[in-house]
DNA sequence: TCATGCATGTAAGAGGTTACATGATTCG
DNA sequence: CGAATCATGTAACCTCTTACATGCATGA
């Protein structure tokens, strides 16, 4: 049994398969590839890499120019991520700020749900619009990853599906004071 | 400019808006209302309500049966309330398990992502059928919050979103060694 | 030479989870 | 009387964010 990483780590390990590569290699790789799913901050790479160096998860190799340490993944490190997955993607906690804001809708200042739910409406659209874009590149190169094209189409089900959500809220929602709270 | 909270703090001063609460109703009510999109523990709970009190946001009453200890969002709650609403829901952080399973799927056992997969499909259509029987319960009533039911409704266009998602994704997803892999 | 991008890291604090600990009340 | 539910809280730990600090390399 090797050692136990979290899922953060995983997702580093899972990007170094494809082989060596540094810190600031990685953050640019996640934020590429499922930043809008899986977010991760630099501190949290840099630490997550000392922590799996110490574990022999991975070693780094010389540095290169500016300092760049590429990172190599071992073999406990490839044991490592299987059973991470293995374990499965759990359910993960989910909080949505804007679902918070909705559900408590009734009691924000009249127009400020509405004018929140209009700003939303324009950024998912923008977002959507953006993947569409992206995905007609991948979808051109012969080397794209099915995986990392199947994660897009989440993002452009999810904005789409979000999108046509806020066009059919009833107009009550946003309004002020609706009938069942008065007590 | 009352004392500054987080959305955790502002999501009980939200409920509290309905009337005096003690740390197990809003656990209890966070659950039923917004559970799916809004997690939070008893821990975080009691924590925010004595930080709250301390600041003067909501007030304890009197204990009453079983240690039950009701509180009292004041008039500087409503204030703090009304400033973090006034703050927006900002971007949230979204971290999704599954969908970081799915880009890192040719790195997984063969089967393993398939499996994950169609564990996840028949959770969300579960999923989809409580809501949708959650909604014909709610819809019926006359006196339920529409914010509530627009919430319900946001689940259920995910949900189904989700579903429709897994079933058209391409066979190469989950098989082993896409070609594009080798190196 | 100066701004930008590459590159690594530390420190402090906020936020969130899990396990532990305790006790009252109700219902069967 | 015993199990389930109601009810509060603490402690330890993990994870994540933000701000700070440093320096090299490249190109305009």
């Amino acid at each position: 049994m090797s050692a136990e990483i979290n899922a953060t780590a995983a997702s580093l390990l899972g990007f170094l398969h494809d082989g060596p590569m540094t810190g600031w290699d990685l953050v640019a790789r996640a934020e590429q590839t499922i930043g809008p799913f899986w977010s991760l901050t630099k501190s949290q790479v840099y630490r997550e890499l000392a922590y799996m160096a110490d574990h022999g998860l991975v070693t780094p190799g010389e540095t290169g120019r500016r300092d760049a340490k590429p990172y190599t993944v071992t073999d406990a490190g490839r044991a490592a991520f299987a059973e991470w997955a293995a374990r499965g993607p759990g359910e993960g906690t989910i909080r949505l700020p804007l679902l918070l804001f909705v559900t408590l809708g009734r009691h924000l200042q009249p127009g400020l749900l509405r004018s929140v739910l209009s700003e939303q409406r324009a950024r998912q659209a923008e977002l959507l619009k953006q993947y569409l874009g992206l995905r007609q590149v991948l979808g051109e190169r012969e080397d794209t990853d099915p995986h990392v094209l199947a994660t897009l189409e989440y993002g452009i089900t999810v904005a789409r599906a979000t999108v046509r959500w806020i066009d059919r809220l009833p107009p009550e929602v946003g309004a002020r004071e609706t009938p069942h709270t008065r007590r």
